[in-house]
DNA sequence: AAGTGGTCTAGACCACTAA
DNA sequence: TAGTGGTCTAGACCACTTA
């Protein structure tokens, strides 16, 4: 059997049984119709379904394809894999999402809003408590600290107050973040190699209140992101939003 | 050229340039490689890379292993991908990471922490506006409402208010949620086709401050879902967690 | 020792899109 | 129309785990 195979119109590969079984041939398709028997409750939470092997067999594909399928949905977390035992349907409600933290002039626009950035502060001063630890400098390092807010269609949307350390980066001149957010200026300009990012509530300070027109102590959801290069902590923002604000997703 | 290749040690193919370049085999070395090169900026934001053909024949491997590791990368918001044009570096600092909503009990251990559950009320009763709005019902449909609380090793974790509507759902009795979670029952008994999530920051109300053992006005985070059986919207948890609590992901 | 998932390969065709 | 990513296939070997 030299002859190529045409990849994507296979022939039937015999007469065995199940001939009006439709074939699914994209791992698109297997994806869906797995999660259809299991969401139809044919395999139910706990439930080992068949192997790969069986799989690509009954579907009329490669088991390449199936392997795709399953592992996108282990990605997801409805289901569990293990190697010599099997493939079990998730009994956990645990789900697993993906959570996109766009710039906030992007998340602006997709909103539909206009978005606009207005500098609030840009000073060159000790960092508090949290900075100190966020960036791993002591208490007489000066750090720079730029507030910021950013309109929705002139409604207050989200405030940001960001340290930078000026000891391990490069940093502009304080009038550049006149026109530009901190975060596209990073973006640009410090490589990262990685975030750490909690989400917290918590209340409004004085200054956050006024940025944002609320009233201090108003809960705040606020969205911490530390920046590292190579280890070493580059910058520490904390985005703060309104209360109406929602973090939103499927899964 | 017949005789099949060994999949995962093949030879050197040619002798032609680049002997002493080591040859990346696994698409985690692949993407490792990658990553390295836009980290130390040979590859700085908004550039076009390599397609992936001149990637496989550089790193000497399959161009579908080379396609994994830009696909992956693609997922994580690293990279952007576009057929004809080719792939780019992000240049903002959008990201996308995984989120995982593991069940609470799961998540109070994960911590290290024992966790125990108690059933605060069970009444059926009239929805609030919110549940009207999520479970899609009137002012004068009759809802079962569940109000419990975990606890990691006797500190109050997080509390819970679940809205469950008995008209599209056969509930159990209620004495079953005094010793299971609801959350817990329901993934065992409900098939659901879609959740929705949203998180919010919010002022603590009369009931969740009692239960978290805080003051009534504390800001809380907020994890609300809404599940969904083919369109029917069956159940719409809210879960509070008080000030200290933090989501937290790398990225 | 054996079964299952995890991955690599070489080749092929398809889908999308800029030119 | 041509170039790039997206995917499928058949076969192979490896890694991990249970028995």
């Amino acid at each position: 059997m030299v002859t190529t195979t045409t990849g994507t119109t296979p022939l039937v590969r015999s007469s065995g049984p199940d001939l009006h079984r439709k074939r699914l041939n994209t791992w698109q398709a297997i994806h869906a119709e797995v999660l259809r028997r299991i969401r139809s409750g044919d395999w139910p939470p706990g439930e080992l379904i068949p192997t790969e092997q069986m799989l690509a067999v009954e579907l009329g594909c490669a088991r390449a394809t199936v392997n795709r399928a399953l592992r996108e949905l282990a990605d997801s977390g409805i289901i569990e894999r293990r190697r010599k035992v099997g493939t079990r349907v998730t009994a956990s409600s645990a789900r697993r999402t993906t959570l996109r933290l766009p710039t906030i002039r992007n998340e602006i626009e997709t909103l539909g809003a206009r978005a606009s950035y207005a500098l609030t502060s840009c000073e060159t001063t000790l960092p508090n408590l949290a900075a100190m630890r966020a960036l791993h400098v002591g208490a007489d390092e000066p750090l720079l600290l730029v507030l910021s807010r950013f309109s929705a269609d002139d409604r207050p949307h989200c405030c940001e107050a960001i340290w930078l350390n000026p000891r391990v980066a490069d940093l502009p001149d304080a009038e550049v973040f006149a026109l530009e957010p901190p975060q596209e200026w990073l973006s640009r300009n410090l490589p990262v190699t990685q975030s750490d990012v909690s989400i917290i509530a918590e209340a409004a300070d004085e200054a956050c209140a006024r940025s944002l027109e609320i009233e201090p102590g108003t809960p705040v959801l606020t969205i911490e992101r530390v920046n590292t290069l190579h280890g070493t902590p580059v910058s520490f923002a904390r985005h703060h939003y309104p209360p109406q604000h929602r973090l939103v997703f499927d899964i």
